[in-house]
DNA sequence: GCCGGAAGCA
DNA sequence: TGCTTCCGGC
């Protein structure tokens, strides 16, 4: 089988490794690509967080690593010397240790593959977004039902993964460079944590999967008609689909991010069970962001319709929500509204996974300023709808006109919808912008006001969207012309003044739902 | 324990 | 590029 030979590849290119890869059974928690060192283009060894999924996979290692219960993608070194140990072997270092391993470590963070979970020794967490959004971009999921807040856009139990032609002979071309391979994860882990670092932060699924779903949405409005058959623009056609993970109960850790769904799959062409959150309630939306291996361009696999776009933008708030990403994870498009759906957990899972927002992992500097606050309000998401997480907003690139086109479109848009206007916060700290986008609304069920919940103090008090903003001027605001309201801003503001001399992002959120309105003004 | 700068290596 | 090694600082 694919993932058997490919898992064979990988240790024989691992070198020394020790670590075998169980090849049958054994929990599988993770997807292939995560063991595979081929998915790191540029380096030909392992790299240190795909070792730590590999530890993390197999039973044997639980004693010295194992997922943190009740935290996704969390996950705690029980046994440091013994996992550097085990690393210092798979890479014949043998002075390695856990300070130079946790340097490694610590490398992750600006790379945001990883980050600290502060209190908590030998505790770190996976980034979702980083980890599973370039790896799946290829990802075409068809299911029902709902989209959990607790769970970023990854497939679900009942997904169907679309692979793009592997040449089984060619590791390299087995995994396409800067999609779903390890060097997207890296791309943007040249820049420094402080501004150039949100510059990378999104790239690869701002510039890839992103906009490669608008194209494929712009492509889609423009050729619907034709049934989704025979667009002849596609980059790359989905030769062949290949089942992955067909295996019921694969993913046996409930605390891996990627573990197995308690619910039945569809037995679809692959049932790729990834996330438990997601997959506790399946999806509805169909999701391909790389257009050459999307079903916007490939006759063979096509699903879309507005409808499950919809959902699919929504499940996006919900994970850009939960997971503080940046709001410009979160695709636009135009003349598509996200409805309010049912971003909502069932009790006993919101229970079960509570997330724990973080903060987007700062630079020591913004620490500093951020941990007092943060650490004295910590709060769990699932079931805080109305707490706004703190986002990180990009910073708009002067190469990116399109930004302030955006804002003032989707101004435009909120404005016709009667909801509160995005803005945009102005947490500034040598190009780290924090803002906090106004949670997502959830349709039913009684929603707690803000002030009963611990809010989660963000770096700046005096930016905290939704909190007690000047209500007359939000009505004026909401009544006047969007460009107006821009100019008026940029006239009163001295801070987005600021900011925009900065060159920081001005993000408008995405929907009129919640997750699109960065922040309130003051 | 954790952080991150710096230099070096492959 | 992705660490490894070292180290001063908190």
């Amino acid at each position: 089988m694919w993932l058997v030979s490919l898992s064979r590849r990988a240790k024989m290119k691992a070198g020394c490794s020790i670590v075998e890869k169980p090849e049958g059974g054994g929990g599988y928690q993770f997807p292939d690509w995560a063991y595979k060192t081929e998915s790191s283009p540029g380096s030909r060894q392992i790299q240190l967080w795909h070792f730590i999924l590999e530890l993390l996979q197999k039973e044997e290692f639980r004693h010295v690593i194992a997922w943190q219960q009740g935290e996704y993608g969390e996950f705690v070194i029980k046994d440091p010397d013994e996992v550097a140990r085990l690393w210092g072997r798979r890479k014949c270092k043998p002075q390695m240790n856990y300070d130079k391993l946790s340097r490694a470590l610590r490398y992750y963070y600006n790379k945001r593959i990883l980050h600290k979970t502060k209190g908590k020794r030998f505790t770190y967490k996976f980034n979702f977004n980083k980890l599973v959004m370039p790896n799946y971009p290829f990802i075409n999921i068809r299911s029902s039902g709902v989209v959990p807040q607790s769970a970023p856009p990854v497939p679900t139990a009942s997904s169907r993964f679309h692979f793009p032609p592997l040449d089984t002979h060619s590791p390299t071309s087995a995994v396409r460079p800067g999609r779903f391979s390890a060097g997207s994860l890296a791309a943007s882990g040249q820049e420094s944590a402080s501004g150039a670092d949100r510059k990378a932060e999104l790239p690869e699924l701002e510039d890839s999967s992103a906009a490669d779903w608008r194209r494929g949405v712009d492509l889609l409005s423009s050729s619907r008609s034709a049934a989704g058959g025979g667009l002849g623009h596609q980059k790359r056609k989905p030769d062949i689909m290949l089942p992955l993970f067909t295996r019921p109960g694969m993913y046996p850790d409930p605390h891996s991010p990627f573990a197995v769904s308690p619910l039945p799959g569809r037995g679809g062409v692959l049932n790729v069970p990834i996330s438990p959150a997601l997959s506790l309630t399946p999806t509805i939306f169909s999701y391909s962001p790389s257009p050459g291996l999307s079903p916007f361009t490939s006759s063979s696999c096509f699903s879309f319709n507005p409808e499950e776009m919809k959902h699919y933008l929504h499940s996006q708030a919900c994970s850009v929500f939960n997971y503080h990403l940046s709001p410009r994870t979160f695709p636009r498009y135009p003349g598509l509204m996200v409805p309010p759906l049912q971003c909502q957990v069932h009790p006993e899972e919101s229970a079960q996974f509570s997330i724990k927002l973080q903060p987007p992992p700062a630079g020591r500097k913004n620490r500093e300023r951020v941990e007092s606050s943060e650490d004295s309000a910590p709060i769990t998401a699932p079931t805080v709808a109305p707490v706004p997480p703190r986002i990180k907003v990009e910073p708009a690139s002067d190469k990116d006109p399109e930004s302030l086109r955006q804002l003032v479109r989707e101004e435009e848009r909120s404005h016709e919808e009667g909801t509160v206007p995005s803005s945009r916060t102005t947490e500034e700290e040598k190009g780290t912008i924090f803002a906090r986008p106004a949670a997502p609304v959830w349709p039913s069920g009684p929603v707690s006001s803000p002030s009963e919940e611990p809010l989660e103090v963000t770096e700046d008090s005096e930016d905290r969207p939704g909190k007690e903003p000047s209500a007359p001027e939000k009505k004026e605001d909401a009544l006047m012309p969007p460009k107006l309201r821009l100019k008026r801003r940029w006239n009163d503001d001295p801070e987005a003044r600021e900011l925009s001399k900065n060159g920081k992002c001005l993000w408008s959120g995405s929907g009129p739902q919640g997750l699109a309105t960065a922040a309130a003004d003051a």
